[in-house]
DNA sequence: CCTTGCACCTGTAGTGACTACAGGGTCTAA
DNA sequence: TTAGACCCTGTAGTCACTACAGGTGCAAGG
């Protein structure tokens, strides 16, 4: 298979789907994404299903599946065994995770700007925030 | 300097403060934590501002900061320069990238809903969420 | 005094999800 | 033809721990 300038290559994946190009050879190395085929040189080439694969990948990740979860949504997709039961169950546990870190940054922000209010921030040598979290 | 059985060793720093036990050896190792003295067996023994550094780092912790922000604090501790000016613009940092992941996640959970919204959770062989991932 | 068993010691490797590098080879446009 | 952009490989680094292996110290019970 000789080269062509019209050659997806791993880069062009990268932009393409907005993936960093080492990302995706760790993807392969990890088996998340298939291993494509090469050109003469040793190049990968890909083809549309693997754009598709891994735009579904970086959309999973946005939306802050770990690769484990992914993995399993592709697995399910690969085996052709999709079922809105599962996928279902999948996404309202990760709903739920979701859930409870705003619940933890909301309890952070809010002690934060308590500590924050009993401090004057002048530029004075003595902080109520180090004071209150020196505090045995 | 011989074994007390009262001497504050690593696991009652641990249970005292509430870090694990490996932890503390890794924040010595990094230098968050100062080395203390050790005893004629060559344990560490711990002092009382041994437990409140490590209460100051936990607390710090759980409020979301790195380790490398918490060494910025600290380093103003030992230096005795502490200032509310400073301080206080280190929190404001820190409080505007909580509120961005809160946002974040909050999206997430958004587009995850919407998602889940199209999809009946019945026990059929064809999701809508997965469908809508696959879309390029 | 001796033994048992827990706590401690050290250094190192593993986690997740990448990212960066070194030291080479390939490809393309001028 | 050649410069330089891209690609190849394997490996090491990131963050904040956690876990392990293989050995030593210590306190309490018999």
């Amino acid at each position: 298979m000789k080269a062509d300038r019209k050659d997806v290559t791993r880069g062009v994946l990268a932009k393409r789907s907005g993936v960093n190009a080492e990302t995706i050879r760790y993807y392969e190395k990890i088996e998340l994404m298939p291993e494509p085929d090469r050109n003469s040189g040793g190049h990968r080439i890909y083809e549309e299903v693997h754009l598709q694969r891994l735009c579904f990948i970086r959309r999973c990740r946005e939306m802050g599946f770990t690769l484990e979860e992914i993995r399993e949504l592709l697995s399910l997709v690969d085996r052709e065994q999709v079922s809105c039961e599962h996928v279902q169950q999948i996404a309202q546990d990760h709903v739920l995770s979701i859930r409870q870190k705003i619940k933890d940054l909301q309890r952070m922000q809010g002690t934060l700007r308590d500590l924050a209010k009993q401090c004057s921030g002048e530029n004075v040598p003595e902080c109520p925030i180090i004071e209150a979290l020196l505090e045995i």
